[in-house]
Formats: structure tokens, C-alpha cells, sequence
DNA sequence: TAGATTGTTAATCGATTAACAATC
DNA sequence: TAGATTGTTAATCGATTAACAATC
């Protein structure tokens, strides 16, 4: 799936590492927030939600920042992560699809405190198109090459149905996109070099659902087992907005 | 992290397999839509966005749902993937923070059709609770507990701005709620017992940026690599909305 | 020097994959 | 019977963890 160059640099950071290295970033921007300094494996680990051994180790990978003895220096160790992750420049993104899930990411503010600009929101209605979110035009899908080009932008966001979303990838990708971020519940299929991520709201609450079904069954009663659907509800085609 | 039961079934399933189930159903419920009733390993997998060894491992866990030199029937197993997760009945969720992102959620029409029912919106602002969004009432956070007990809820549903998030888990914690899906970026501290999934956005965007940074190293020009943003926005402080 | 804590080793654990016997 | 495809085995690979030597 994710690029896996081969004889790049000295290190080869594995796959679970990388996907922790944020997590730490974050901890550590809650830390100076906090005024805190200077902080060991143990308490970084405590903050992330990681234990101590797994902290060292992912760090390793990086280099040695830290001090035997002593621990990490806090904003020192920041911009070692944040250079490693390359979010010490900020990205431009595209965010395409402006319905209720565009307009709560165009209006996320955390995503310029850590590394990204949105440059572009995108819409297939130009009813949509024309109006303005957060401060920023909506512009007709059809702009897309356009906007990727004059920004040189790599990273692109799919908020549409998921009808739509093979066929806004095949133009990021054509427009020069390598990288997809696709909240649309649809498998992508892109050519070798692009990465995609997805985030799924239903499939997150499924896989808590799996686990929420076995507690009530190792302990029955103790857990609300909510009210009973119908199983042809439940199973019903989808209706994604 | 998650619930670890022992000595439960016959059988034991790893938690990759788990995370990979509602994959399988989304991809099983898009073949009905096309009117397949029959497909092999290999389709269903294509459609997962797996390959078919791994689908078949992981079906193994769950029993011999499938025909030798023939295949899978696509509504049995379906059945059995969504009584296996435990969608066969609809699971009561409660939505605390109608910010943007609560909106969106709220407005999520997929949640329905996949064994969900959002049967209450919570926010602080007393401002906020008394609209509607999709047609749900907004109610006071106060009202927490007894929505909790008069609905059965066991999965939560967070949405809040960071500072909020771990008070708002201890109270739902509190209120006899066991799941916990949380949107707000910070790491939050739950009891044994009760399961806490994360999905967030800049930490996606962080793993697609380091893979980025990598394609730009290793062929220079090919990708383009950005505006030049300052590190010192990349790395200032948070202002999560 | 004594105490603390990192960075690394090595053992363990879990996940993936290819191959193929079982069987429709 | 011949062809197809599952379910399972076993080998490989990657991730986690505890323990501790290195060193501040």
C-alpha cells in the first residue's frame, strides 16, 4: 500500500512507528503547553497513551535526542519529530466535497498548526460553488487541475458520497495528487505511488460494537444491550449522504 | 486496550481480523447492490481491498461460511459477517458536541443502515441545545445520564473540543457508557473495561505527509513539494475549534 | 561516585502470505 | 471425472515488550 523505498536513507521506520510518530508530536505540543521542558520516556509515553518501551524504541529509529540519565528535551525532540514527519513546512491541501463533512474540515482549525493549508475547496454543485466556508471560496470541482498546479499541491481530501469518490481520485491523481485522504466509505483503487488513508465513521463504531457485544455476553446484564432493530433495518442498502 | 476475554468461544479473533469485518460487510452489501449473489474469495477481496488469502484466514475465524469450488452466497454471509460484529440489531448512540464536526455526524445517514441509531445530541452551550439538527433535538449535557439509562446507550460518540474530552468520557464512563468513539484530539484516560477508539484528522494528514516527503526525496522535481510555510507556524500551538 | 534514564538487544507475540490438501 | 475454490498449514515477516548495558 504506502511507499516502501528500499535503500533510502541509513533507517528504515516501520510502518507502526511512523503512524505513532504524531501521536507523539501531539503530546509533546500539550507538554510545552503545559511549560514543561524537559520530560523523560516514561512521562511522554504517559501522555501519548503508549507504554515507555514502545516510546524509546520508535525513537530510536529516528536518532538519539535524548540524554542518558536526564530524558528528552521537550522542544528540542519536537522539531526532530516534526522535521522527520516533514510537517516543519506547511503542506496545501484540496478538500473536495463541500457538504456537512467539508464544512466541518474546512472549518477545523488544527490542521494549519500542523503542517497544512487548505488551499482549495472543491464542489461538483455550483450551487455549493460560490458560496463561501471558513473563509474560503468554494470553487467548481472542475478547477481542480487548475489549483493543483498553481499550488503544487500533493495531498488531496475526498469528503464526497461515495459514488463520486473513484472518479474525483482519478482526477486528483491525474492532476498530480499522490497522496488521498478518503472519508467516502468506498474502496479506491489508485495506481502504485499514490498513497490513500481512509477514515470511516461506521467502521470505527462497528469494531466498538464487536466488543460491546462480548462484554454482555461474558457478563449479561451488567451492559445496556440497547434497544432491539430489526435485523432488515440494520442490514438495509446504504444511504450515504 | 481492548476487551481481551479469555476462555469465551471455541474461537479466538485477532484484532486485525476484527477491524477488517465491517470491511468485508461494506464490500459484500456493494455486490447485492450490483445483484451478485455468488462470489469467491478472490471478488470479495478485490472488493475489500485485500488480498484473498488474508480474506479467507480471516473468515476461517468466524466458521465455514463458504462452498468448496464454488464460493460465498453473498447474503449469508453477509448475515453472518453483521451477526459476528453484532449489527444483526441496532446499537443506541449518543452524540455529545454539535459543533461542525457534531453536525456532520448527526447528519451521517450511513450510521442508520449499519446497526446505529442516534437517539440523542448533547452539547454545553445552552445556546446550541434547543435547536434541531437532522430532525434530532439538541439537548443539554446535563441531561446525560438519564438519556443514557432510559435508552439503554452504551456507545458514546465525542465531538468536543479537546479541553472537554476527558471530562466529557468520565461523565459518559460514569453514566454506564462502555464505547467510546472520540474526534477530539486528545488522549483520553478510561477505566478496564471500557474501549476507546480515535479518529483523527491531522494525524492522517501526518502519516500521508511523511510518505509525501519521502516520494519528494527520492525523485526530486517529480512531485511538487509545497509552499514554503514557516516552521514556526507549522509548530504553534494548538487551536482546536 | 550513585542514581537515573536512555538506547539497544533479544525473546516473544501476532499478522501476513503462499501453498496445497480437502472437497464441492 | 476434471475444474474450481475453500479452509488450513506452516513459513515468514513485522511489532511489541522486558531487561539491561551504556552513559549522562
Amino acid at each position: 500500500m504506502s511507499s516502501r523505498s528500499s535503500a533510502e536513507s541509513a533507517r528504515e521506520i516501520p510502518e507502526a512507528t511512523i503512524a505513532r510518530l504524531p501521536v507523539y508530536l501531539r503530546a509533546l505540543t500539550g507538554l510545552t503547553e503545559s511549560g514543561i521542558a524537559t520530560c523523560s520516556s516514561e512521562e511522554l509515553a504517559t501522555a501519548a497513551g503508549v507504554n515507555s518501551a514502545k516510546l524509546r524504541k520508535d525513537l530510536s529509529y529516528l536518532g538519539s535526542y535524548g540524554t542518558r540519565g536526564v530524558g528528552y528535551d521537550v522542544e528540542y525532540l519536537t522539531y526532530q519529530i516534526a522535521r522527520e514527519i516533514g510537517v516543519t513546512q506547511d503542506w496545501p491541501v484540496v478538500i473536495v466535497g463541500i457538504g456537512n463533512l467539508g464544512h466541518a474540515l474546512a472549518n477545523y482549525s488544527g490542521f494549519r498548526s500542523r503542517g497544512f493549508r487548505v488551499v482549495a475547496l472543491l464542489d461538483a454543485d455550483l450551487e455549493r460553488a460560490g458560496q463561501e466556508v471558513a473563509g474560503i471560496a468554494v470553487r467548481p470541482f472542475d478547477e481542480l487541475e487548475q489549483i493543483v498546479a498553481d499550488n503544487a499541491v500533493a495531498i488531496g481530501v475526498i469528503a464526497t458520497p461515495a459514488a463520486a469518490a473513484q472518479s474525483v481520485a482519478d482526477r486528483m491523481v491525474a492532476s498530480g495528487i499522490t497522496s488521498i485522504l478518503n472519508f467516502a466509505p468506498s474502496v479506491l483503487t489508485v495506481p502504485a505511488g499514490v498513497d490513500v488513508r481512509k477514515v470511516d465513521l461506521s467502521i470505527e463504531l462497528q469494531i466498538l460494537a464487536y466488543h460491546e457485544q462480548r462484554k454482555a455476553a461474558v457478563d449479561p446484564g451488567s451492559v445496556p444491550q440497547g434497544a432491539v432493530g430489526s435485523s432488515a433495518a440494520a442490514l438495509s442498502p446504504e444511504g450515504v449522504s
